[in-house]
DNA sequence: ATGGTTGAGAATCAA
């Protein structure tokens, strides 16, 4: 099984990287992040002759929005807010594996928390702490209900001191701040977490997914930060079977910030 | 300390 997620930065302007993605790498599944289109405007057939007939939008307008296309059937599948708010961050689907049982896939687009990290001073900032404690809170119930879960997507915190270009300028910069490495942190824990792209890479090795637009030349400055992640559970630990990160869509023609990331799984 | 770019959608807001 091969699963994608991609924060894509706008669905509908960048319709020929998703076509591309699909067709150069062929996932089961792409999940993706910041659509920034309600469900109606949704383009209609990505992906459609390519297979992709199963799908779960759950758009937003301007913001957010997150998406699932699926070549393999969903056993169940499902849109979830957070936080008491209507902001479209999170869907989850659960499909079959080769062996018949089931996977749930979940979604996610945390938010990424404004500039300053306050959360006295900045609302956004403790949003984005407040939504990662309910998730781990969330976990902790999801868990009793099975223990093949893959939790992937835009989690906007490089917790790891290679997961940014420099741990030590960014210790005070939103992503890589010691209360939000530790409120991912609780997450983490909330379900014994695998982190399926470290698994495959060292952590003494610098990993990034996401390259800011304000960069002259992202290559040569290279000041990115692994914002994009893929964690399974436990049970699917020997399961895993391989990790890219598709840096090289970030040179793609208006290319999204976020790289693709795939997993594969033996399932 | 600052400014640099992109996208949505119509003036900013968010990243």
């Amino acid at each position: 099984m091969r699963i994608c997620t991609w924060n894509i930065n706008s669905v509908r302007i960048r319709l020929d990287q998703v076509m591309r993605l699909l067709s150069e790498h062929q996932p089961d599944i792409l999940c993706l992040q910041e659509i920034k289109v309600a469900n109606e405007l949704f383009p209609e057939n990505l992906g459609e002759e390519l297979g992709y007939h199963h799908r779960l939008i759950h758009g937003q307008k301007a913001y957010h929005g997150v998406a699932i296309l699926s070549r393999l059937p969903f056993v169940k599948a499902e849109p979830r807010y957070w936080c008491g708010k209507e902001d479209s961050r999170h869907a989850w689907a659960s499909v079959k594996g080769a062996d018949g049982k089931a996977v749930e896939l979940h979604n996610f687009y945390v938010p990424a928390g404004g500039d300053v990290p306050d959360p006295e001073a900045n609302d956004k900032f403790a949003h984005k702490l407040q939504f990662l404690a309910e998730m781990a809170e969330w976990f902790q119930e999801r868990r009793k209900k099975s223990n093949r879960f893959v939790l992937m997507g835009d989690l906007n915190v490089a917790p790891f001191e290679n997961d940014v270009w420099s741990h030590k300028q960014l210790l005070k910069v939103v992503s890589h701040t010691p209360v939000e490495v530790e409120a991912l942190n609780k997450v983490y824990q909330s379900h014994d977490w695998v982190d399926a792209v470290r698994h495959f890479v060292p952590a003494d090795e610098k990993l990034f997914s996401w390259w800011s637009y304000r960069a002259r030349d992202w290559q040569e400055s290279n000041r990115g930060r692994r914002l994009d992640h893929f964690w399974v559970t436990p049970a699917l630990k020997d399961k895993l079977a391989g990790v890219e990160v598709l840096s090289d869509a970030r040179s793609w023609q208006k290319p999204s910030d976020h790289a693709p990331v795939i997993l594969d799984l033996d399932l």
